[in-house]
DNA sequence: GCGAGCAGCGTACCT
DNA sequence: ACAGGTACGCTGCTCGCG
């Protein structure tokens, strides 16, 4: 038999005969599938003498009745302890859950498992990995082994307008007016007349959308990349195919798509392609601080991302745009064929990290980009469990999640700062410190207060032992993905930056860095498998015992510690050298155990420090600016870098940083505030740079108090512009009304605004701390001006 | 009746 | 729906003063 190889997509299952069918997703040169057999079973906590009463079992699926096939005795880790467990085998995949049901009297483990997973990890196999393997007709013989090869993926990216004469495009009387493609070539499927390269003409909505469908089977696309495409392009296409009576053939198989809700995001799943959402991925690498995007608009993903503009139409125009003709409706085009090309350029950032990611915690490149950091580090650990005996634990109840949360754990230690301008700082911090305390002191829930080593274990600074003989599984875990990571990053330096081998293994240390970064939280997450309160609370201890030791050693040295959070510390140079400095960080790490390592992040020549605001002048925490020798200005905390500032605020507070952290000048800074001011009281200021945004993370009818977002979108509602649940919304502080709320209107309907609002409340509060650094008083600054508010004082 | 002071809600940030 | 620690604006209340 001669051996194939192929990379492994993804896989499924089908009943067959009453037979559980595995279904693999395979790329050769094309899609393809294989198949081949195997049981679902579980694990029932009960003596070998309950055999019978268990193969008595039975429930209804599929219309038929399913018991176990067998029910064997094996040994397994239970909770950190060898243990006799009974294995329940039985033929079809949805009746394990029930099976278990029935016999509720029993602890019983694995049962919600879902079958295709079960299967990679029983297995040993992972996505985006080769297969090499025997076959026979359509059926998986032997898996020899498996690699881990270069494969590429056919991919393209799409986008849809639609007609918009009323605001938002209602699905059932709005048509989809243009639908763009991009995979190399592109070009845009629309029923109007334009000359451009790209333009290809359909006579009607229904031959646009069979032309769409159409260019995927022609092409044989692998991968189809959307922006929001899951909650909107898609569903938008769907009602209106519906509508059309047309099919909306996107899967291979003939079918549209399938919505899955997955977490709070619903997804769409196309069969035998991969529907992937840059959206999801791109929240998910948002929400986690592996990126930084202000706004998740594709315009604005895009722009932050690559470093490109992507220019952009006004929305509410689009039908405008489509009914004139002529040049706006080149534009137009224009404009629709961009977000193709810029969905598949974000592609092209993104998804080496994803398919990397895939294939290190071994889930389905579609579940990863769904996936919350939790699901990603359970998947991990469900495998890495099964291979070392170990029974995977449930998940917890409702009741026990409720009441984990109910008692959170103690966090990090933050250092009160003395407000000041400072001269020559280091800044150190503790490279992975939670992953590397973990690594170090074998923390884990199984090694918590063993038996086997009383006398000699690591002791927390809260006094849970743990285990020295035994490595527990998040250690092991966590240490093979730090270990992988610092070899990567060696292989790495011998690379070309540009070529195709460093985009892929810079993606793998970036998901290794990301994933190491996510155990400690999984450990102290209510809902996790592994959750561990005197693990989790254990870890944060030794983080606040070595950073807060860190800081006496260095005083004792003779140095001003200045600041410090959670793994860093700023240490004032004074009158020593850099070399006292790093003479000093090596004496640190000559003491630390384990994977630990104080790292020099960089030294600053100049660093701003300012006063919380109210109670009696302490130093504001989480707030700083500093410039490097490079001449680079780091910030941290300040309004400049909040979203819900408004514009004029955050270039004055830059400026005014820059002209202190770069020309020590307060006269300039001074100058600097005076002429915005000036600006402000002359109405000059346009409404975009007094746009004040804000999240709305609740429906607006659930809040229980009135904010001045709020307000703004309930007007705007009255105006036909809706603001929902996780909308962004952008206001102006207008000079009608008495509160601030009152004031409050969205920019879309803003004609004016109130100077002395954002004199007094936006660009003064934003520097007067920065300023009373440089030696003005409180009084000087509070007193010397006019009734009019504190703008008096630089009249 | 009015302003100061405060608690609570809500958002966004830091590590 | 990975953790906790922190700053701060705004609203709406209480309280003391006149």
């Amino acid at each position: 038999m001669p051996l194939k190889r192929a990379v492994l997509i993804d896989v499924d299952y089908t009943i067959k005969d009453g037979k559980t069918l595995v279904r693999l997703l395979m790329k050769g040169k094309r899609f393809f599938r294989l198949y081949d057999f195997y049981d679902p079973y579980f694990y029932i906590d009960a003596p070998i003498s309950k055999k019978d009463e268990i193969m008595k079992a039975s429930v209804d699926e599929r219309g038929q009745k399913v018991s176990p096939t067998s029910v064997e005795e094996v040994t397994r880790t239970l909770f950190g302890k060898e243990k006799k467990l009974l294995k329940v085998t039985c033929l079809i995949p949805s009746a394990v859950p029930k099976l278990r049901d029935k016999l509720p009297h029993f602890p019983a483990y694995e049962y919600r498992i879902l079958f295709g997973r079960r299967y990679m990890i029983d297995k040993n196999i992972a996505p985006f990995s080769t297969l090499i393997y025997e076959r026979e007709g359509k059926f998986l013989k032997k898996i020899h082994r498996t690699a881990d090869l270069p494969f590429s993926l056919r991919t393209a990216a799409f986008d849809i307008e639609t007609y918009n004469p009323r605001g938002a495009p209602r699905p059932k009387l709005d048509p989809t007016i243009m639908i763009s493609y991009a995979n190399g070539k592109q070009q845009v499927i629309t029923t109007k007349k334009i000359d451009k390269p790209f333009i290809e003409h359909a006579k009607d909505e229904k031959e646009m959308i069979t032309q769409f469908c159409k260019l995927l089977s022609e092409q044989d696309i692998e991968v189809l990349l959307g922006y929001n495409s899951a909650v909107f392009d898609l569903p938008y296409l769907a009602a209106r195919a519906d509508i059309l009576k047309v099919p909306l053939s996107l899967g291979r198989d003939g079918s549209s798509f399938r919505i899955r809700k997955m977490g709070i995001r619903e997804t769409a799943e196309i069969t035998g392609r991969l529907h992937i959402d840059l959206y999801s991925i791109i929240r998910f690498l948002g929400f986690i601080g592996a990126l930084k995007v202000s706004k998740f608009t594709l315009e604005n993903a895009y722009s932050e991302i690559t470093g490109k503009k992507k220019y952009m139409v006004d929305r509410l125009a689009i039908h405008e745009m489509w009914d004139k003709g002529g040049e706006k409706l080149d534009t137009l085009a224009d404009y629709s064929m961009m977000d193709a090309k810029a969905t598949l350029e974000l592609g092209s950032v993104v998804m080496p990290l994803e398919i990397e990611m895939s294939k290190l915690v071994r889930l389905p490149l579609f579940d990863t980009a769904n996936a919350t950091a939790g699901q990603l580090v359970e998947s991990l650990l469900m495998h890495r469990s099964y291979h070392a005996g170990a029974i995977i634990p449930n998940k917890p109840g409702s009741e026990e999640a409720a009441e984990r949360e109910k008692n959170p754990i103690q966090g990090a230690f933050v250092k009160l700062p003395q407000p000041g301008i400072y001269d020559n700082l280091a800044v150190f911090d503790f490279r992975g410190l939670y992953p590397s305390i973990i690594t170090s002191h074998n923390i884990d829930p199984y090694t918590l207060n063993c038996d086997c080593c009383k006398q000699d274990s690591y002791v927390s600074p809260l006094g849970h032992r743990f285990c020295k003989k035994k490595k527990g599984l998040i250690p092991a875990v966590l240490a093979d993905i730090i270990s992988q990571r610092a070899k990567l990053k060696g292989e790495l330096k011998a690379l070309e930056k540009d070529s195709s081998e460093y985009t892929r293994l810079f993606a793998r240390q970036q998901s290794l860095k990301i994933l190491a970064n996510s155990y400690y939280g999984y450990l102290a997450y209510a809902r996790s498998r592994w959750y561990s309160r005197e693990a989790g609370e254990s870890v944060t201890a030794w983080g606040r015992h070595y950073i807060q030791e860190t800081i006496k050693k260095a005083e004792t040295a003779g140095f001003e510690i200045l600041y410090g959070d959670t793994d860093s510390i700023f240490i004032l140079l004074g009158q020593h050298s850099k070399d006292d400095a790093l003479s000093f960080m090596k004496k640190i790490n000559d003491a630390l155990p384990g994977d630990m390592e104080l790292e020099l992040e960089a030294f600053y020549p100049r660093g701003v420090f300012v006063t919380k605001k109210g109670l009696g002048g302490k130093g504001a925490k989480k707030k700083y600016a500093l410039i490097g020798e490079d001449g680079k200005i780091k910030i941290r905390g300040f309004e400049l870098v909040r979203r819900d500032w408004s514009r004029i605020a955050k270039d004055t507070q830059m400026r005014v940083l820059e002209a202190i952290l770069k020309e020590g000048s307060k006269e300039k800074a001074v100058k600097i505030v005076r002429d915005e001011i000036e600006r402000l009281r002359e109405g000059k200021v346009p409404l975009e740079d007094l746009t004040i945004y804000t999240q709305l993370n609740k429906s607006p009818g659930s809040y229980e108090i009135k904010s001045p977002e709020l307000s703004a979108a309930q007007k705007a509602a009255k105006a036909g512009i809706k603001f929902d649940r996780g909308s962004l919304i952008g206001y102006v502080i207008t000079k009608s009304g008495s509160t601030i709320s009152d004031k409050a209107v969205v920019l879309e309907l803003a004609q004016d605004y109130d100077p002395n609002y954002y004199i007094d409340h936006q660009v003064l509060p934003s520097v007067l701390k920065i300023l009373k650094e440089l030696g003005f008083s409180e009084d000087d600054l509070k007193f010397k001006g006019t009734q009019k508010g504190l703008g008096g004082f630089f009249e």
